[in-house]
DNA sequence: CCGAATCCAACAAGATACTG
DNA sequence: CAGTATCTTGTTGGATTCGG
């Protein structure tokens, strides 16, 4: 059962949603992340292709997110090597924060079009 | 009419709704801030005391998020000056993601509770 | 195929001091 | 009151190389 960093964590981490939720969703890729696995199970290579992020970016963000407790990595001990991420329980009820945000995001991608032409 | 900054824009910015989101809210500070306007307008001054946050920051903040249409600033000429920054209207359409994150970070601190106690 | 290790450039943001 | 200017620091994430 992994746990969080033990890194000095914001002021009010643990008691403001917010404050929260900023800490973990910070990094440049969890929310593409996360919406990648949204749709179910992904293996390292897919992940990788499906956005555009070298290894090293990737392995990293990944064990972010398991530590956080967003993901759960399963290695299977074959050969070649296979290993599939998916969101966990919590993970999972990220799902309407996601959809929120895909409606916001095209909205405001309206907006500046909208900006644009004037 | 303030654009958004020419900087070198993420890939896909201004196309998938994720990464036009995560590019906003990336900031530390972004969505406290929109937090606290989305009750009303607020003056400098009381959004750096219900954050804590420091005036250099809080302004550059502010700044961003005037340049990306979020957030409007007027100020008075007055003396003393008073300047108030409130939500635009696609900073206010931004209210059902606010209600997602607070949710689900409530949940999220649940978790994290629960997992102490084992 | 998956990912660790190392190094490094870029940027975000805090501290502090000063201004109209 | 509401900033700006400057300096310094910390953290991210990318490039590259190596390993099981």
């Amino acid at each position: 059962m992994p746990a969080l960093a033990e890194r000095p964590l914001p002021k009010n981490f643990g008691v403001c949603p917010f404050v929260t939720a900023q800490k973990l969703l910070q990094g440049k890729w969890a929310l593409l992340i996360i919406h990648e696995l949204s749709s179910g199970p992904k293996r390292f290579g897919e992940l990788q292709r499906s956005i555009d992020i070298t290894q090293a970016t990737l392995s990293s963000q990944l064990k972010n997110l398991e530590a956080e407790g967003l993901v759960l990595r399963t290695a299977y001990p074959e050969i070649p090597p296979r290993v599939e991420y998916e969101l966990t329980a919590v993970g999972q009820s990220f799902q309407p924060v996601l959809d929120a945000i895909e409606t916001w995001g095209n909205g405001y991608i309206d907006y500046l079009h909208a900006q644009n032409k004037e």
